[in-house]
DNA sequence: TTTTGAGTTGTTCGA
DNA sequence: GTCGAACAACTCAAA
């Protein structure tokens, strides 16, 4: 019986461009692909129709099918990562276990009771960066303190782009070099792998709901820039899914992104900057970057939070957006700017709820992003806009949707009698909102 | 240590 | 219709 390692997939669902199976694979002895479906997060879903476990379900029996024709094949588990993982290297024909870094707090935890388990059979956690271009402690100011600031971040992050970090004469930077993971295919174990479990054994069903393809036009990417604020138009990647759960590699999107859009890469700046910010503040997943923000006195009124979250505020643009999110699990980036800045000025309802909100719906949804972006709109976070900057949602709906073709194709009603009226005046929110956020800011 | 300049995505008002 | 200033001071980054 041969001795063999553990490659354990958890947030990065590929084969090609994978840093931790590269390396497990590098090793001495032959890798052992396994996937576990983690109960711990399961449990907490409350629709048994989620998209993403749909999604998740059809990439992992994919990987297995081209696993097979590489002769091996993918364990696939479910139940919680920490037993099953100890159960694992109880066999002594397991050496160790190679997986890559995930920064979320429930992930650390989980990572270091697997590590502890593992430990106790004298045998390693071995992690490796995959998610994103640059670790936390990799962009840091000269006083070796953490950027809190977007911009100065992304001059170092695009400085470090062009350190030689080794000789090879490629002009392509070292961050963005593809890992050759094929190369060493001829490594994997040959095994038979477990049964799948269906969606059913575990307790979901099939979700209707589409994923926006993987492969992205060129031309979306070259005109970024400037077609990326009108909804109506198919002017972003959405490839957002895709880094979430690693099914596309973050090196070769920032590679193009460098060649044809700088806007485009700067969104995966801010990726990485917001990453940064929860790994040295994990407090932001649920608590204000800016303390004193946590004095609002927020209306929270219930019934507006539910005419939210259905589109049903009379504010056509809100609506569109929400609607869109309920149907297809997305977003336009720019109305969810306007979404959560009506959530939480207009109607003063905590940011925390609508980021919730964002987190059962959305197919892209990822902590960092989504708690750093809220707290943009709110003003509590890190780089955020002023308290005064109330977005108006019938000027950014001019300005965004002039023909009104998106807001057309999911509030159809607007126009007529069947409408809801506006749950709140613009004028009136927008004073309620100035002096509510001044007398908390105020101490007052 | 002090100083200086700057900060994703806006809106409103009045000339 | 267009334009600039005010919004309200504050914190951060870097010299």
């Amino acid at each position: 019986m041969p001795l063999y390692n553990i490659f354990w997939f958890r947030r990065d669902l590929r084969l090609a461009d994978n840093a931790g199976l590269y390396h497990a694979l590098k090793s001495e002895l032959p890798v052992k692909p396994i996937f576990i479906f983690d109960t711990e997060i399961l449990n907490k879903l409350d629709d048994k129709q989620d998209a993403r476990v749909t999604f998740i379900h059809g990439v992992i029996s994919e990987l297995k099918d081209e696993l097979e024709k590489q002769g091996s094949s993918l364990d696939v588990y479910y139940g919680n990562p920490t037993e099953i993982l100890k159960d694992l290297s109880e066999n002594s024909e397991v050496n160790d276990v190679y997986t890559n870094r995930d920064y979320e707090r429930y992930a650390i935890a989980r990572d270091e009771s697997v590590k502890k388990v593992l430990a106790s059979q004298n045998k390693n956690l071995h992690t490796y960066k995959d998610h994103i271009i640059f670790e936390k402690d990799e962009i840091l100011k000269s006083d070796g303190t953490p950027y809190v600031v977007f911009t100065p971040y992304k001059r170092k992050w695009l400085e470090k782009l062009t350190t030689k970090v080794d000789e090879s004469k490629q002009s392509l930077s070292y961050f963005f070099k593809p890992y050759p993971t094929e190369k060493y295919f001829d490594n994997l174990y040959a095994f038979d792998g477990r049964v799948l479990p269906s969606l059913e054994d575990m307790g979901f069903e099939k979700s209707s709901i589409p994923i926006p393809s993987k492969t992205t036009s060129q031309g979306v990417i070259r005109k970024y820039d400037e077609q990326r604020n009108f909804p109506a138009v198919e002017g972003t990647t959405r490839l957002g899914v895709h880094f979430r759960f690693g099914t596309i590699s973050i090196r070769d999107k920032a590679k193009k992104a460098q060649t044809l859009n700088d806007t485009f890469l700067s969104e995966l700046v801010w990726r990485d900057f917001y990453s940064m910010i929860l790994q040295h503040f994990p407090k932001v997943e649920d608590q204000s970057f800016r303390e004193k923000y946590e004095a609002i006195e927020w209306r929270n009124n219930e019934k507006e939070f539910e005419a939210w979250c259905k589109g049903q505020t009379g504010y056509p643009i809100v609506d569109a957006g929400m609607r869109e999110l309920n149907n297809t699990g997305h977003m336009h980036n720019r109305v969810r700017m306007i979404v959560a800045s009506f959530l939480t000025k207009h109607l003063l309802i905590d940011w925390r709820w609508g980021e919730r909100y964002f987190a059962e719906k959305l197919l892209d949804y990822d902590l960092a992003s989504n708690s750093g972006g809220w707290q943009w709109a709110a003003g509590c976070g890190t780089d955020a806009a002023p308290y005064f900057r109330i977005f108006n949602p019938y000027t950014q709906a001019d300005k965004f949707d002039k023909k009104r073709k998106y807001i057309k194709k999911w509030v159809p009603e607007e126009d007529s009698d069947s409408y809801v009226d506006p749950i709140v005046d613009h004028k009136e929110a927008r004073e309620r909102c100035l002096k509510t956020y001044k007398s908390a800011l105020n101490g007052e």
